[in-house]
DNA sequence: GTTTGACTTGCTTGTTCCAAGCAAGTATCT
DNA sequence: AGATACTTGCTTGGAACAAGCAAGTCAAAC
Protein backbone atom coordinates (compact mmCIF):
# COMPACT_ATOMS: atom_id res chain seq x y z
CA UNK A 1 0.00 0.00 0.00
CA UNK A 2 1.60 3.21 -1.33
CA UNK A 3 1.20 6.16 1.09
CA UNK A 4 -2.29 7.08 -0.02
CA UNK A 5 -3.77 10.68 1.38
CA UNK A 6 -0.32 11.14 2.82
CA UNK A 7 -0.35 14.26 0.81
CA UNK A 8 -2.43 16.09 -1.66
CA UNK A 9 -1.98 15.98 -5.60
CA UNK A 10 -0.85 19.09 -6.94
CA UNK A 11 -3.45 19.46 -10.11
CA UNK A 12 -0.22 18.91 -12.45
CA UNK A 13 -0.03 15.54 -10.91
CA UNK A 14 -3.66 15.27 -11.16
CA UNK A 15 -3.54 15.30 -14.88
CA UNK A 16 -0.40 13.85 -15.06
CA UNK A 17 -1.69 10.86 -13.84
CA UNK A 18 -5.10 10.87 -15.16
CA UNK A 19 -3.51 11.61 -18.81
CA UNK A 20 -1.37 8.61 -18.10
CA UNK A 21 -4.25 6.18 -17.43
CA UNK A 22 -6.28 7.51 -20.54
CA UNK A 23 -2.96 6.89 -22.52
CA UNK A 24 -2.79 3.34 -21.51
CA UNK A 25 -6.41 2.79 -21.35
CA UNK A 26 -6.75 4.53 -25.12
CA UNK A 27 -3.79 2.22 -26.33
CA UNK A 28 -5.51 -1.04 -24.99
CA UNK A 29 -8.82 -0.40 -26.30
CA UNK A 30 -7.23 0.60 -29.97
CA UNK A 31 -5.58 -2.79 -29.72
CA UNK A 32 -8.57 -4.53 -28.96
CA UNK A 33 -11.65 -3.11 -30.94
CA UNK A 34 -9.43 -0.71 -33.30
CA UNK A 35 -9.61 3.06 -33.06
CA UNK A 36 -13.02 3.35 -34.67
CA UNK A 37 -14.66 1.44 -32.41
CA UNK A 38 -12.84 2.69 -29.91
CA UNK A 39 -15.31 5.34 -28.08
CA UNK A 40 -14.15 8.74 -25.86
CA UNK A 41 -16.71 7.50 -23.48
CA UNK A 42 -14.53 3.88 -23.09
CA UNK A 43 -11.49 5.51 -22.55
CA UNK A 44 -12.72 7.56 -20.00
CA UNK A 45 -14.28 5.46 -17.86
CA UNK A 46 -11.79 1.99 -18.46
CA UNK A 47 -9.09 5.00 -17.16
CA UNK A 48 -10.92 4.91 -13.86
CA UNK A 49 -12.83 8.59 -14.52
CA UNK A 50 -16.33 9.92 -15.59
CA UNK A 51 -17.39 9.37 -19.44
CA UNK A 52 -16.83 12.65 -20.71
CA UNK A 53 -12.95 13.40 -18.76
CA UNK A 54 -11.20 11.83 -22.21
CA UNK A 55 -13.34 14.44 -24.47
CA UNK A 56 -12.89 17.60 -22.18
CA UNK A 57 -8.93 16.71 -22.04
CA UNK A 58 -8.11 16.28 -25.13
CA UNK A 59 -10.72 18.05 -27.22
CA UNK A 60 -11.90 15.62 -29.92
CA UNK A 61 -10.70 12.41 -30.50
CA UNK A 62 -8.06 13.38 -33.20
CA UNK A 63 -6.59 14.53 -30.89
CA UNK A 64 -6.74 12.33 -28.35
CA UNK A 65 -4.89 10.04 -31.22
CA UNK A 66 -2.55 12.62 -31.40
CA UNK A 67 -1.77 12.75 -27.71
CA UNK A 68 -1.35 8.76 -28.33
CA UNK A 69 1.16 8.83 -31.16
CA UNK A 70 3.45 11.60 -30.04
CA UNK A 71 3.60 10.10 -26.59
CA UNK A 72 4.43 6.48 -28.20
CA UNK A 73 6.32 8.28 -30.75
CA UNK A 74 9.04 10.36 -28.78
CA UNK A 75 9.57 6.92 -26.27
CA UNK A 76 9.92 5.29 -29.49
CA UNK A 77 12.49 8.02 -31.28
CA UNK A 78 14.71 8.39 -28.00
CA UNK A 79 14.90 4.67 -27.46
CA UNK A 80 16.12 4.25 -30.71
CA UNK A 81 18.31 7.17 -30.35
CA UNK A 82 19.86 6.21 -27.43
CA UNK A 83 20.49 2.49 -29.39
CA UNK A 84 22.19 3.66 -32.54
CA UNK A 85 24.54 6.49 -30.63
CA UNK A 86 28.21 6.61 -32.66
CA UNK A 87 26.93 4.47 -34.75
CA UNK A 88 27.08 5.19 -39.08
CA UNK A 89 26.60 2.89 -41.96
CA UNK A 90 25.59 -0.45 -42.39
CA UNK A 91 25.94 -1.12 -38.48
CA UNK A 92 23.57 1.49 -37.64
CA UNK A 93 20.94 0.35 -40.07
CA UNK A 94 21.02 -2.94 -38.98
CA UNK A 95 21.03 -2.03 -34.90
CA UNK A 96 17.50 0.25 -35.69
CA UNK A 97 16.32 -2.35 -37.38
CA UNK A 98 17.44 -4.85 -34.50
CA UNK A 99 15.72 -2.33 -32.06
CA UNK A 100 12.56 -1.99 -34.30
CA UNK A 101 11.97 -5.60 -34.21
CA UNK A 102 12.41 -6.01 -30.34
CA UNK A 103 10.26 -2.88 -29.84
CA UNK A 104 7.24 -4.53 -31.89
CA UNK A 105 7.81 -7.74 -29.55
CA UNK A 106 8.89 -6.48 -26.26
CA UNK A 107 6.12 -3.09 -26.18
CA UNK A 108 3.59 -5.34 -28.45
CA UNK A 109 0.70 -2.90 -27.19
CA UNK A 110 1.93 0.57 -27.85
CA UNK A 111 3.51 -0.52 -31.12
CA UNK A 112 0.70 -1.56 -32.14
CA UNK A 113 -1.77 1.01 -31.53
CA UNK A 114 1.11 3.56 -32.88
CA UNK A 115 0.65 2.08 -36.26
CA UNK A 116 -2.62 1.06 -36.28
CA UNK A 117 -3.22 5.37 -35.62
CA UNK A 118 -0.32 5.53 -38.22
CA UNK A 119 -2.34 3.44 -40.74
CA UNK A 120 -5.72 4.81 -40.13
CA UNK A 121 -4.56 8.58 -40.56
CA UNK A 122 -3.46 8.40 -44.35
CA UNK A 123 -5.35 10.83 -45.22
CA UNK A 124 -6.76 12.29 -42.62
CA UNK A 125 -5.50 16.24 -43.19
CA UNK A 126 -5.54 17.56 -39.49
CA UNK A 127 -2.67 17.53 -36.89
CA UNK A 128 -1.96 13.50 -37.24
CA UNK A 129 -0.89 13.99 -40.66
CA UNK A 130 1.83 16.32 -39.54
CA UNK A 131 2.93 14.50 -36.38
CA UNK A 132 3.26 11.21 -38.69
CA UNK A 133 5.28 13.24 -41.21
CA UNK A 134 7.77 14.35 -38.58
CA UNK A 135 8.07 11.00 -37.57
CA UNK A 136 8.62 9.95 -41.00
CA UNK A 137 11.10 12.65 -41.75
CA UNK A 138 13.29 11.69 -38.89
CA UNK A 139 13.74 8.36 -39.86
CA UNK A 140 13.97 9.29 -43.71
CA UNK A 141 16.87 11.90 -42.07
CA UNK A 142 18.45 9.33 -39.52
CA UNK A 143 19.27 6.72 -42.43
CA UNK A 144 20.29 9.35 -45.00
CA UNK A 145 23.01 10.22 -42.73
CA UNK A 146 23.89 6.70 -41.61
CA UNK A 147 24.21 5.98 -45.25
CA UNK A 148 26.45 8.97 -46.34
CA UNK A 149 28.41 8.89 -43.02
CA UNK A 150 29.03 5.15 -43.40
CA UNK A 151 32.89 4.02 -43.79
CA UNK A 152 33.71 3.69 -47.39
CA UNK A 153 30.52 5.69 -48.55
CA UNK A 154 32.23 8.48 -49.21
CA UNK A 155 31.51 8.13 -53.07
CA UNK A 156 28.03 7.59 -52.64
CA UNK A 157 26.32 11.03 -53.73
CA UNK A 158 23.32 12.33 -51.05
CA UNK A 159 20.69 11.96 -54.00
CA UNK A 160 21.45 8.05 -53.90
CA UNK A 161 22.04 8.16 -50.04
CA UNK A 162 18.20 9.53 -50.10
CA UNK A 163 16.79 6.96 -52.76
CA UNK A 164 18.26 4.01 -50.56
CA UNK A 165 17.08 6.02 -47.23
CA UNK A 166 13.56 6.12 -49.17
CA UNK A 167 13.08 2.62 -50.00
CA UNK A 168 13.93 1.88 -46.37
CA UNK A 169 11.32 3.94 -44.61
CA UNK A 170 9.18 2.15 -47.29
CA UNK A 171 9.78 -1.25 -46.76
CA UNK A 172 9.61 -0.54 -42.83
CA UNK A 173 6.39 0.94 -43.23
CA UNK A 174 5.58 -2.53 -45.15
CA UNK A 175 6.95 -5.31 -42.93
CA UNK A 176 5.02 -3.28 -40.10
CA UNK A 177 1.84 -3.65 -42.04
CA UNK A 178 2.54 -7.52 -42.34
CA UNK A 179 3.24 -7.46 -38.41
CA UNK A 180 -0.23 -6.29 -38.21
CA UNK A 181 -2.35 -8.02 -40.03
CA UNK A 182 -0.63 -11.14 -38.68
CA UNK A 183 0.05 -10.68 -35.37
CA UNK A 184 0.96 -14.36 -34.61
CA UNK A 185 3.42 -14.88 -37.26
CA UNK A 186 6.50 -13.46 -35.48
CA UNK A 187 8.63 -15.62 -37.59
CA UNK A 188 8.37 -14.30 -40.74
CA UNK A 189 7.97 -10.28 -39.34
CA UNK A 190 11.55 -11.66 -37.51
CA UNK A 191 12.50 -13.07 -41.03
CA UNK A 192 11.47 -9.63 -42.52
CA UNK A 193 13.28 -7.51 -40.64
CA UNK A 194 16.58 -9.84 -41.49
CA UNK A 195 16.18 -9.27 -45.25
CA UNK A 196 15.94 -5.79 -44.92
CA UNK A 197 19.28 -5.57 -43.29
CA UNK A 198 21.21 -7.85 -46.46
CA UNK A 199 18.96 -5.77 -49.29
CA UNK A 200 20.19 -2.49 -47.52
CA UNK A 201 24.05 -4.13 -47.48
CA UNK A 202 23.59 -5.14 -51.01
CA UNK A 203 22.18 -1.68 -52.16
CA UNK A 204 24.74 0.08 -50.33
CA UNK A 205 27.37 -2.26 -52.20
CA UNK A 206 25.50 -1.72 -55.33
CA UNK A 207 26.03 2.51 -55.26
CA UNK A 208 29.53 2.18 -54.13
CA UNK A 209 30.60 0.45 -56.96
CA UNK A 210 29.61 2.78 -59.49
CA UNK B 1 -30.28 13.00 -74.12
CA UNK B 2 -30.26 9.12 -73.85
CA UNK B 3 -33.28 7.40 -74.39
CA UNK B 4 -34.36 7.78 -70.69
CA UNK B 5 -37.75 6.41 -70.17
CA UNK B 6 -37.72 4.33 -73.74
CA UNK B 7 -37.69 1.04 -71.51
CA UNK B 8 -38.78 0.18 -68.10
CA UNK B 9 -35.55 -0.92 -66.02
CA UNK B 10 -35.70 -4.90 -64.98
CA UNK B 11 -35.13 -5.55 -61.37
CA UNK B 12 -31.29 -6.57 -61.73
CA UNK B 13 -30.64 -3.34 -64.09
CA UNK B 14 -31.84 -1.39 -61.18
CA UNK B 15 -29.88 -2.70 -58.47
CA UNK B 16 -26.59 -2.84 -60.81
CA UNK B 17 -27.31 1.01 -61.94
CA UNK B 18 -27.39 1.94 -57.91
CA UNK B 19 -24.81 -0.92 -56.85
CA UNK B 20 -22.17 1.44 -59.30
CA UNK B 21 -23.79 4.87 -58.71
CA UNK B 22 -23.10 4.11 -55.01
CA UNK B 23 -19.47 2.68 -55.50
CA UNK B 24 -18.51 5.72 -57.49
CA UNK B 25 -20.03 7.66 -54.21
CA UNK B 26 -18.38 5.68 -51.68
CA UNK B 27 -15.27 6.31 -53.45
CA UNK B 28 -15.54 9.79 -53.74
CA UNK B 29 -16.53 10.13 -50.57
CA UNK B 30 -13.65 7.61 -48.98
CA UNK B 31 -11.00 9.79 -50.65
CA UNK B 32 -12.37 13.15 -49.76
CA UNK B 33 -13.29 12.86 -46.46
CA UNK B 34 -12.08 9.58 -45.32
CA UNK B 35 -13.67 6.10 -44.45
CA UNK B 36 -14.82 6.89 -40.62
CA UNK B 37 -16.09 10.59 -41.85
CA UNK B 38 -17.78 8.67 -44.48
CA UNK B 39 -21.48 8.43 -43.48
CA UNK B 40 -23.97 5.60 -45.23
CA UNK B 41 -26.28 8.67 -45.80
CA UNK B 42 -23.72 10.42 -47.60
CA UNK B 43 -23.17 8.20 -49.74
CA UNK B 44 -26.80 6.54 -51.12
CA UNK B 45 -27.89 10.75 -51.30
CA UNK B 46 -24.37 11.43 -53.08
CA UNK B 47 -25.58 8.62 -55.38
CA UNK B 48 -29.17 10.21 -55.85
CA UNK B 49 -31.16 7.70 -53.44
CA UNK B 50 -32.40 8.22 -50.38
CA UNK B 51 -30.32 8.32 -46.67
CA UNK B 52 -31.02 4.74 -46.45
CA UNK B 53 -30.38 2.81 -49.21
CA UNK B 54 -26.75 1.96 -48.69
CA UNK B 55 -27.41 1.07 -45.33
CA UNK B 56 -30.25 -1.51 -46.21
CA UNK B 57 -28.14 -2.95 -49.42
CA UNK B 58 -25.05 -3.68 -47.80
CA UNK B 59 -26.48 -3.94 -44.12
CA UNK B 60 -23.76 -2.30 -42.93
CA UNK B 61 -20.45 0.00 -43.52
CA UNK B 62 -18.15 -2.08 -43.06
CA UNK B 63 -19.61 -4.76 -45.41
CA UNK B 64 -19.97 -1.85 -48.06
CA UNK B 65 -16.47 -1.12 -47.71
CA UNK B 66 -15.66 -5.19 -48.66
CA UNK B 67 -17.80 -4.12 -51.66
CA UNK B 68 -15.47 -1.47 -52.75
CA UNK B 69 -12.42 -3.34 -52.04
CA UNK B 70 -13.62 -6.38 -53.70
CA UNK B 71 -15.38 -4.24 -56.56
CA UNK B 72 -11.80 -2.32 -57.54
CA UNK B 73 -9.71 -5.44 -56.21
CA UNK B 74 -10.83 -7.55 -59.30
CA UNK B 75 -10.57 -5.01 -61.74
CA UNK B 76 -6.85 -4.18 -60.44
CA UNK B 77 -6.21 -8.18 -60.80
CA UNK B 78 -7.40 -8.64 -63.91
CA UNK B 79 -5.74 -6.01 -65.30
CA UNK B 80 -2.74 -6.73 -63.85
CA UNK B 81 -2.89 -10.59 -64.99
CA UNK B 82 -3.67 -9.12 -68.50
CA UNK B 83 -0.63 -6.80 -68.56
CA UNK B 84 2.13 -9.60 -67.24
CA UNK B 85 0.29 -12.83 -69.14
CA UNK B 86 3.61 -14.78 -70.87
CA UNK B 87 5.82 -13.05 -68.79
CA UNK B 88 8.33 -14.02 -66.44
CA UNK B 89 11.11 -13.31 -64.12
CA UNK B 90 11.74 -10.07 -63.62
CA UNK B 91 10.37 -9.27 -67.01
CA UNK B 92 6.77 -9.34 -65.51
CA UNK B 93 8.45 -7.65 -61.77
CA UNK B 94 8.70 -4.68 -63.76
CA UNK B 95 5.51 -4.96 -65.75
CA UNK B 96 3.66 -5.44 -62.84
CA UNK B 97 5.24 -2.40 -60.87
CA UNK B 98 5.21 0.11 -64.21
CA UNK B 99 1.01 -1.07 -64.40
CA UNK B 100 0.93 -0.54 -60.44
CA UNK B 101 2.22 2.86 -60.92
CA UNK B 102 0.04 3.62 -64.00
CA UNK B 103 -3.11 2.46 -62.17
CA UNK B 104 -2.04 5.04 -59.56
CA UNK B 105 -1.94 8.13 -61.61
CA UNK B 106 -4.64 7.15 -63.98
CA UNK B 107 -7.53 6.16 -61.84
CA UNK B 108 -6.00 7.86 -58.79
CA UNK B 109 -9.57 8.17 -56.78
CA UNK B 110 -10.57 4.10 -56.71
CA UNK B 111 -7.02 3.27 -56.08
CA UNK B 112 -6.70 6.13 -52.90
CA UNK B 113 -10.20 4.55 -52.07
CA UNK B 114 -8.95 1.08 -52.26
CA UNK B 115 -5.72 1.22 -50.26
CA UNK B 116 -7.31 3.83 -47.68
CA UNK B 117 -9.56 0.82 -46.70
CA UNK B 118 -6.55 -1.83 -47.25
CA UNK B 119 -4.53 0.33 -44.30
CA UNK B 120 -7.57 1.42 -42.46
CA UNK B 121 -8.71 -2.38 -42.12
CA UNK B 122 -5.11 -3.73 -41.03
CA UNK B 123 -6.92 -5.36 -37.57
CA UNK B 124 -10.50 -5.37 -38.49
CA UNK B 125 -11.30 -8.78 -38.12
CA UNK B 126 -14.72 -9.27 -39.92
CA UNK B 127 -14.73 -9.50 -43.99
CA UNK B 128 -12.28 -7.02 -44.65
CA UNK B 129 -9.14 -8.47 -43.43
CA UNK B 130 -10.35 -11.74 -45.49
CA UNK B 131 -10.35 -9.85 -48.63
CA UNK B 132 -7.32 -8.24 -48.05
CA UNK B 133 -5.72 -11.59 -47.14
CA UNK B 134 -6.40 -13.36 -50.51
CA UNK B 135 -5.61 -10.08 -52.42
CA UNK B 136 -2.13 -10.00 -50.80
CA UNK B 137 -1.32 -13.38 -50.84
CA UNK B 138 -2.20 -13.73 -54.92
CA UNK B 139 -0.10 -11.07 -55.20
CA UNK B 140 2.76 -12.52 -53.17
CA UNK B 141 2.32 -15.63 -55.04
CA UNK B 142 2.85 -14.49 -58.68
CA UNK B 143 5.73 -12.67 -57.62
CA UNK B 144 7.53 -15.78 -56.36
CA UNK B 145 6.26 -17.63 -59.12
CA UNK B 146 7.66 -14.97 -61.69
CA UNK B 147 11.25 -15.66 -59.71
CA UNK B 148 11.11 -19.13 -59.96
CA UNK B 149 10.17 -19.01 -63.69
CA UNK B 150 12.37 -16.43 -64.80
CA UNK B 151 15.29 -17.45 -66.98
CA UNK B 152 18.42 -18.31 -65.11
CA UNK B 153 16.85 -18.54 -62.12
CA UNK B 154 16.71 -22.37 -61.85
CA UNK B 155 19.22 -22.34 -59.13
CA UNK B 156 17.13 -19.95 -56.75
CA UNK B 157 14.79 -22.33 -54.45
CA UNK B 158 11.76 -21.51 -52.82
CA UNK B 159 12.62 -20.32 -50.06
CA UNK B 160 14.61 -17.78 -51.19
CA UNK B 161 11.94 -16.83 -53.98
CA UNK B 162 9.40 -16.47 -51.00
CA UNK B 163 12.02 -14.09 -49.50
CA UNK B 164 12.52 -11.82 -51.90
CA UNK B 165 8.63 -12.01 -52.72
CA UNK B 166 7.59 -11.53 -49.14
CA UNK B 167 10.16 -8.15 -49.59
CA UNK B 168 8.39 -7.62 -52.80
CA UNK B 169 5.00 -7.32 -51.21
CA UNK B 170 6.25 -4.93 -47.82
CA UNK B 171 8.03 -2.65 -50.48
CA UNK B 172 4.69 -1.96 -52.51
CA UNK B 173 2.91 -1.20 -49.19
CA UNK B 174 4.99 1.22 -48.06
CA UNK B 175 5.29 2.88 -51.46
CA UNK B 176 1.64 3.42 -51.38
CA UNK B 177 1.71 4.28 -47.96
CA UNK B 178 4.02 6.94 -49.29
CA UNK B 179 1.78 7.73 -52.02
CA UNK B 180 -1.10 7.94 -49.86
CA UNK B 181 0.58 10.14 -47.28
CA UNK B 182 1.91 12.42 -50.39
CA UNK B 183 -0.57 12.50 -52.87
CA UNK B 184 1.07 15.54 -54.74
CA UNK B 185 4.61 14.12 -54.78
CA UNK B 186 4.53 12.00 -57.89
CA UNK B 187 7.59 12.29 -58.82
CA UNK B 188 9.07 10.46 -55.52
CA UNK B 189 6.08 7.65 -56.26
CA UNK B 190 7.66 7.55 -59.56
CA UNK B 191 11.33 6.78 -58.18
CA UNK B 192 10.50 4.29 -55.38
CA UNK B 193 8.60 2.23 -57.92
CA UNK B 194 11.76 2.67 -60.05
CA UNK B 195 14.18 1.91 -57.74
CA UNK B 196 11.85 -1.57 -56.41
CA UNK B 197 12.80 -2.52 -59.78
CA UNK B 198 16.09 -2.50 -59.28
CA UNK B 199 16.30 -3.87 -56.22
CA UNK B 200 13.99 -6.34 -57.34
CA UNK B 201 16.84 -7.18 -59.65
CA UNK B 202 19.85 -6.32 -57.49
CA UNK B 203 18.24 -9.37 -54.96
CA UNK B 204 17.54 -11.83 -57.66
CA UNK B 205 20.97 -11.95 -58.68
CA UNK B 206 22.27 -11.85 -55.18
CA UNK B 207 20.35 -15.16 -54.96
CA UNK B 208 21.63 -16.31 -58.49
CA UNK B 209 25.04 -16.38 -57.33
CA UNK B 210 24.97 -18.38 -54.02
C1' DG C 1 -53.76 -9.96 -58.90
C1' DT C 2 -50.53 -11.76 -56.00
C1' DT C 3 -45.87 -12.03 -54.83
C1' DT C 4 -41.19 -10.59 -54.91
C1' DG C 5 -37.76 -7.26 -54.40
C1' DA C 6 -35.95 -2.32 -54.82
C1' DC C 7 -36.23 1.59 -52.36
C1' DT C 8 -37.99 4.93 -48.55
C1' DT C 9 -39.27 6.49 -44.02
C1' DG C 10 -39.62 6.33 -38.91
C1' DC C 11 -37.47 5.00 -34.80
C1' DT C 12 -33.89 3.27 -31.35
C1' DT C 13 -29.48 3.33 -29.66
C1' DG C 14 -25.01 5.01 -29.13
C1' DT C 15 -21.31 8.65 -30.06
C1' DT C 16 -19.20 13.08 -30.30
C1' DC C 17 -19.16 17.56 -28.80
C1' DC C 18 -20.58 21.59 -26.10
C1' DA C 19 -21.82 24.01 -21.93
C1' DA C 20 -23.14 24.38 -17.31
C1' DG C 21 -22.00 22.91 -12.68
C1' DC C 22 -19.31 20.92 -8.85
C1' DA C 23 -15.17 19.97 -6.25
C1' DA C 24 -10.38 20.15 -5.42
C1' DG C 25 -6.19 22.95 -5.64
C1' DT C 26 -3.82 27.72 -5.62
C1' DA C 27 -3.13 32.49 -4.52
C1' DT C 28 -4.03 36.76 -1.98
C1' DC C 29 -5.26 39.71 1.91
C1' DT C 30 -5.59 40.56 6.49
C1' DA D 1 -2.31 31.08 10.08
C1' DG D 2 -7.06 31.47 8.30
C1' DA D 3 -10.63 33.16 5.44
C1' DT D 4 -11.80 34.60 0.78
C1' DA D 5 -11.32 34.94 -4.29
C1' DC D 6 -9.71 32.46 -8.27
C1' DT D 7 -8.33 28.78 -11.23
C1' DT D 8 -8.60 24.27 -13.02
C1' DG D 9 -9.71 19.12 -12.98
C1' DC D 10 -13.55 16.59 -13.51
C1' DT D 11 -18.68 15.35 -13.94
C1' DT D 12 -23.27 15.66 -15.78
C1' DG D 13 -26.96 16.88 -19.07
C1' DG D 14 -28.30 17.86 -23.65
C1' DA D 15 -28.05 18.74 -28.83
C1' DA D 16 -26.64 16.96 -33.28
C1' DC D 17 -25.79 13.15 -35.86
C1' DA D 18 -24.63 8.17 -37.41
C1' DA D 19 -25.66 3.19 -37.70
C1' DG D 20 -28.82 -0.25 -37.80
C1' DC D 21 -33.49 -2.13 -37.66
C1' DA D 22 -38.47 -2.61 -38.95
C1' DA D 23 -42.32 -1.31 -41.15
C1' DG D 24 -44.07 0.73 -45.26
C1' DT D 25 -44.59 2.04 -50.55
C1' DC D 26 -44.24 1.15 -55.17
C1' DA D 27 -42.56 -0.99 -59.45
C1' DA D 28 -41.40 -5.40 -61.62
C1' DA D 29 -42.06 -10.53 -62.22
C1' DC D 30 -44.99 -14.36 -62.64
Amino acid sequence: MTMKSNRRLTQAERTEISDNRMLEAAVRLIVEHGPAATSLKEIGMLAGYSRGLAGQRFGSKDRLFAFVLRRVGETWLGHLKQATENLTGEEAIHRALDEHYRFCVEAPDQVRAFYTLWFESVNAGSELAEIIGNIHNRRYQDVENWVLQGEGNRQIAEEQAGAIAAQFCASVIGIVYYWLANPSDTEETRSLHENLKRTMTLLIAAERED
